[in-house]
DNA sequence: ATTACGAATGAACAATTGTTCATATGTTTG
DNA sequence: CAAACATATGAACAATTGTTCATTCGTAAT
């Protein structure tokens, strides 16, 4: 009967894993971060964010920017508001949104670079 | 009965979206990035992305490391190869992994500055 | 060549996520 | 205040995703 072929008892190197384990942000961090990327990971969301990086626009645009219901893409701002993605302001019936701040934009940049190696 | 209220006849301002729409990456470009986002936005796959922006390690070293499977850092592994957010090289038996360029490591830092305003 | 072991893969199940439809808020205008 | 309209929300269903288990592949050593 052969022993079950667990992880712990198998490793290479293991000073240097705990020294990468120290440095590794709390698991909260690394958390709020994966929802960050993961709200970025949706091409109906990236593309309001894309669009949201050029221009403040209201539901009602975006909407017609992307073909899709106000429904939807008011579901989909409400996620991106959660952790700061996006802010808004209301001028009478329309909420217009934008982008909350500048490390949105770079991680756009960023990504964007990436693509064109 | 009640028209059904589409978005196509409704907006605020249509030459800013028409405006906004052009300089909107391709359809192929915005998905590419949002695959990226996406890999990058699991818990398991940014902490493995996170440990390789310090160290080149093994799988098994960083099944040790995140307390997982081979198989499962395995998996996510193959995934984050596929648009080449990680490379690899063989030693032996042993296939070493480590982050495939800088825009990665970009981005991680935009994304922690973003947790902490 | 056979064994040992690290890594990779496929398939199946469970969990998470996105979308839609119906309905509710909130604001302006008559 | 009632109607009209922009936005927001809840709940339910469909689609996507992550994980696990079993198996296979590749390399090194005996």
């Amino acid at each position: 009967m052969p022993e079950i072929d667990t992880c712990e008892i198998n490793f290479i190197d293991e000073n240097k894993v705990k020294a990468v384990q120290r440095k590794i942000p709390l698991e909260g961090t690394v958390n709020q971060l994966s929802v960050i990327f993961k709200l970025m990971g949706d091409p109906t969301r990236l593309k309001i964010i894309l669009a949201l990086s050029m221009e403040e626009l209201c539901v009602c645009d975006l909407a017609l920017l992307l073909g899709l219901t106000r429904s939807a893409i008011s579901h989909q701002l409400r996620l991106l508001k959660g952790p700061r993605l996006v802010k808004f302001r209301r001028a009478g019936k329309l909420v217009y949104y934008s982008l909350d701040d500048q490390h949105v934009k770079h991680l756009l940049k960023d990504g964007l670079e990436h693509l064109s190696d």
